[in-house]
This record gives structure tokens, sequence and C-alpha cells, in this order.
DNA sequence: CGAGTACTTGACTGTGGTCAAAGCCAGTGG
DNA sequence: CCACTGGCTTTGACCACAGTCAAGTACTCG
């Protein structure tokens, strides 16, 4: 069940066995949530954290005027909240963008790890500290990157990240967002996604159609997006 | 000497007399750093954290093109990177944005906080957390806000960063940066910086000169801004 | 007092936003 | 089987916020 997340954590780490029956031993109650459902609300109080199966899941914020904006995206063995363990409550609002299948950790049973497995406790703390590097590498796009280096940057990210847990087939992967969606992660309007969309398929780099984004030129696009996939830290270094 | 730490930390939980010689006990080399030098270099592998005492500094990412997005300023009491403790080097480069004092934290002995004071080192890994719920907060600037409620929302921000640790004096606080490094923050150009500061100022919401921050109507900032302080997490919750 | 840096302002430009309409497609029900 | 619905995508015309370029001013520091 686990799967997802053991195969993340070991892209960095070793992890013993005894270890991985701890991991294990985290894991409470299953839920699956729907497509569009909002699961976790902006203040709420929390006692247990949220593992991401199945599915993707995003965090967001709203303003006033209805603006939007999504701070990050959720693969499967991503911990949506692992955060809320240390913070309580949220800054932001959870959603799920397609069906998910999420298993929910009791703070309890992290606190306990705490006490008792410094090693996998610093595992943690290094994954909330790699949603930390991916909210800096967002910052530098929505401060400083075009319309299309931001949206060939987040098609880059995600092509990374789901290759560390198996979910890259060929040369491409699912993502059933709409453009309105992925106009909300990368700051702007889902009109000029639309027209960024079709100048990165007409300049052969990439196609995103029926929920799936197909890598034409993976190197190029790479290359207009300044994507540089240190900050995803994809090395083993012992904790 | 860590004082200002430790008021960060009391404002969010309760710290014993025993913990607070522990957390004494980490401190190790002092040293100055001169304005704009940067101090941390993208990919430098590190063995030591830093802990701010005196000054300000900041964190940043460059792109080929000469474009800079600082990704977070530190206050005193900040730790600038804690993160490296588990991450081993950095994704940003760090700077001195004025004259500063640090005190450097070997990871050996974070590492030996973490086998010892499981209490302590919630906090710590909450102090992570902060910086990434403040990184979600920029990326909502980023992405959504307007120029002129960037630049709101950032003096907001810091106002209530520095009141934590008392280094706010009146209606105000002092504040060493250039247009450009402000520019740098919001994703703005320096010139367009400059003409959204002479609008704050007509609208008599707050002044920027001489190296000074002064509020003049600090709820109508706040609310032009929509700054809600709840991602800084300034209230105490035991860990 | 001169050099260098930061700030200020104006004129012009361009990237991306807004508004609106039409097209497309899957799902639903008659 | 087809018409209808509603959500998503696509496109065009126009607009505006912020960027660019350039010149001039104000301060500091040596």
């Amino acid at each position: 069940m686990i799967h997802h997340l053991l195969r993340k954590l070991r892209a960095r780490d070793e992890i013993g066995d005894l270890e991985e029956l701890a991991l294990q031993d985290l894991a409470g109650e299953l839920r699956d949530y729907p497509a569009d459902k909002t699961v976790i609300h902006e203040g709420e109080e929390l006692d247990f954290s949220t593992l991401l199966l199945e599915g993707m899941m995003c965090r967001y914020k709203d303003l006033r005027d209805g603006g939007r904006q999504i701070s990050a995206i959720h693969v499967p063995g991503d911990f949506l909240d692992l955060h809320s363990f240390t913070l309580k409550r949220l800054d932001h609002n959870v959603m799920a963008m397609t069906d998910c299948k999420v298993v929910l950790v009791p703070h309890e049973r992290l606190k306990a790890m705490t006490e008792q497995q410094p090693h996998l406790t610093r595992l943690f703390w290094f994954s909330t500290n790699l949603d930390a590097a991916m909210h800096r590498e967002w910052e530098l796009s929505l401060g400083r990157r075009s319309a299309i280096a931001r949206v060939a940057h987040l098609f880059c990210e995600l092509m990374a990240r789901l290759e560390v847990v198996g979910l890259v087939d060929g040369n491409g992967y699912e993502l059933r967002l709409t453009q309105t969606e992925l106009a909300e992660c990368v700051g702007l309007t889902s009109v000029h996604v639309n027209r960024v969309l079709r100048q990165l398929r007409e300049r052969g780099l990439v196609t995103f159609r029926n929920g799936r984004v197909t890598m034409l030129d993976r190197s190029a696009l790479e290359s207009i997006a300044e994507f540089r996939p240190a900050y995803l830290y994809l090395d083993r270094r012992p904790l």
C-alpha cells in the first residue's frame, strides 16, 4: 500500500526492514475522494496527516476577487500535509484533482515515531523540506519565467517526479487536469495557457491532450524551461 | 546570543530551562558577513546550518537571462538553512542583504539533538515548515496579487515577523534594501516598484525611505494586501 | 569635488489579461 | 438514436499592467 512512498524515500536514502515495518504501522484509515473535492479547509484543526496512494491532489489558496493559486501538486507517494503534524492546522486548502485513494496517519503515531525512530524522523523532515524546495522553484517560475517557460517547467517537474514513483509510461504521463487548473498553478489565465499549449505543440516540444502529457522533445523542453532537477534532490544521501 | 531565536520559538511553544541550555549548546563558530556577500552557493555541500543573529539575509535563485528571484527574506532569530540539515546542499544561494552576524550550528550537533531531544526536534521541524508556509504565501503574491498588493503584503509580513522578535520601533522598522532587491522579492522590475512605492506613499499607506518602512495606515495597507497572518502561525500550540 | 550607485520620471512597447463567441465532446434522457 | 446540456477548449479583438529604454536627479563615499 505504501509502495509509492517507499519508492520515493528509497530514491533518497536506505530504509531497513524494521523501518519499513514501522512505516507500515503508521497507516490508519483508508479513504476515497472524488475529483474536485476539497478535503481539507484552511484553518481546520488536524490530528492526522494524509498520504496519497492514487490520483493527484493539490494545495491552493484563494483571493477575494476569485483568484486562486495552486501552491503544490501531489502525486502518489507524497504526503499532502505532513507539515500539519507540526503546524496543527493548514494555511491552505487541499483538493483532489482526480479521484483519489489516500491513507490517514494519526499525528499520535507520528509523534511516537519522533520519539523512537530518529532516522525516519529525519527522512520525514527531509520530505517536508523537499516540498519547500519545490515551492521555491515555483516562486522562481511565478516571479521570473515567461509564460511558455512556466508551463514547460511544470511539465518537466512532473515528468521527473512521476519517474521516481514509476508512473511514467513511454514518453509521457497521465495528467487529468483542466487548462484552468494548469493556469492556477503557473499564475496565468486559462486563455493564455491555451495559447501557450498551442505554441508548445506547434514547436514540437510537448502535447497535452486527453489528460496526457506527451514529451516530443524532452531536452529542448527542459532547455526552454531552464529545468535543472537538482532542487528535487534525486540522489541518495544518508540521513 | 540566541535571544531572538528563543523569542521566535517561545511565541509558538513552551521551552524549558534544560531545553534552553541544549539550544545554547548548539551554537558553534560566530561569523560576520558584509552586506551583499553571497555566503552560500547553490549546490555546495554543507555540514552546518546558520542562525542569523543580526541583520537581514535572503535566499535567491538566478535565471540565465539575469533574472533573479528572492524566495525568502530572513530576520534575526531565523535559521537561513536549517533545511540543509536534511538536504545536505541547497538549491539556492544565500546572501547577506546588510552587514550581518551569524552563528554556525554543526549538523553533527543537530543530529545529536534529533536523537536526544524529540520536542526540540519537532520545534525545529516546525520552523522549516514555517518557512514553507511563507513560500506558499509568496507564491500566492507572485501568481495572483497585483503589483501594489505584492509590495504591501511584503511590508505587512515583515512588520508581523519583526514584531515577534522585538525589532519594530514605533510604527515601522528598519529595512535596508534597495528597490531592486524589493523588486526581486515581488517579481517586478525596480522601475515598477518605484512607481508602486510612490502610489503607496501618495495614498497615505506606507513610506519606504532611507532604509526604513513607516506604516501610515496599517489596517488599510493590510486590507489592500489581503494580509491574513494565519500563515505565520503566531499562536502557541504545544508540540 | 568627482565617481558611482540608487532613485525618479517619461515615452513607448509588449506580454499576458479580458471579454465574448463559437466549437467540441461526453454524459443524460426522451 | 438523437437532441440537449454543461463543462472544457479554442479563437479573435481589444485592452492594460507592467516592462524597457533612456535621461536626469540625488546621495554617499572616497
